[in-house]
RNA sequence: GCAAGAAAGUGAUAGAGUGGAGAGAUUUCCGACGUGAGGAAAGUCCGGGCUCCAUAGGGCAGGAUGCAAGCUAACGGCUUGUGGAGGCGACUCUAAGGAAAGUGCAACAGAAAUAUACCGCCCGAAUUUUUUGGGUAAGGGUGAAAAGGCGAGGUAAGAGCUCACCCGGUGAUAUGGCGACUUAUCACCGCUGUAAACCCCAUCCGGAGCAACACCUGAAUCGAAGAUUAAGCCGGCCCGGCACCUUCGGAGAUUGGUGGCUAGAGGCGUGUGGCGACAUACGUUCGAGAUAGAUUAUCAUCCGCGACAGAACCCGGCUUACGUGAUGCUUAA
């Protein structure tokens, strides 16, 4: 895995909900801001909204999965870190892969399309 | 109907964990095992291990349990039985002590709900349409429940008022059984239901939990000692004081690390004992232990088209959820 750790801390959290750029779609909410780490920085939350352990579970290994796919493409450039909060939504657990990696991709480049 | 069990497979690509080496939060390389989610991992309802705290002894309060004998580390669990209920049957269900210690409650209906008299029946009185005093609980009607049933005697009419038989209860004796209980005889009684109402009786129960607990690291801080003048602050300088630095000791925070942590009241097989739960001997077998939390993501193929559902200290149960395929024995037609 091309790496990133894990955002544990509340604080982190509610600092990317008021000042990281997001963007919203069907199977997620993903935000994004540039952290002065050495290493990118990944948080998921999947609510209870989202179902039980098991179905919770696989949306967080379905996006963890997307992630570390997309910070491996072309077009991520590189360069500099970021924290990332990635909301999941009820759809993010049965949808069609298509769509779900679909809705990642287009929520990740336009958060970090606001930045740049 | 019962019992016991399964809980899709294969391949490819990418990735994760674990071990080692470099590197030093990220990351690089190498290797191994083919390694890894449950029957309920769930609910957190009981019981136990383990840890810490408390504890002379006893009682009250509170809680739990409630047919018997056994099994078990223990249990509210299980086994085999007893009584009761259901089913043609295989079989299933049962929170099953005490209402004859006391208190409470019993809607509506009904005359009356633990004590009574609406209709009726009988006797008397007045009036002769009826009214009224008394007796009675056979009959009617109400209700979930109405004073044990039926027959005879008895009576003005009736009534366990008396008697025979039956039903039920309590007690005593005897029979069989370790026991729950069973069967028989005798005596007394005829008493509404409700204890998942209070209560009574018997038995049991200290509290908190792995975020327990132990160790390491040691921020701000306190005390003591020391050291440097080239270095901060106090006035121009020295001394002195404060701060800084070093050492020792105390106290130890949010965080972090390590242990606790997984081989166990373990599984399987065979023998022995027991109707059985289970016990025991021998043989054999095993390996998640994460810590924002791994145990996968995607594609292909296949078919029966994939239910309920994710370990978090560990075990024994209970309860609840669950698509499909399939095994054995038995019952009825």
């Amino acid at each position: 895995m091309s790496g990133f750790v894990s955002l544990k801390k509340n604080v982190d959290f509610r600092r990317l909900y008021r000042r990281g750029k997001t963007c919203v779609t069907s199977c997620v909410v993903a935000y994004a801001l540039p952290n002065r780490e050495n290493v990118h920085r990944l948080g998921i939350t999947a609510g209870k909204k989202v179902g039980g352990a098991v179905s919770r579970n696989r949306a967080k290994r379905r996006i963890r999965a997307l992630l570390s796919e997309f910070l491996k493409t072309e077009e991520f450039g590189g360069g500099r870190n970021f924290d990332f909060v990635i909301v999941a939504r009820a759809r993010a657990v049965n949808c069609e892969h298509d769509k779900l990696k679909r809705d990642f991709y287009n929520a990740m480049r336009d958060a970090l399309g606001q930045i740049k």
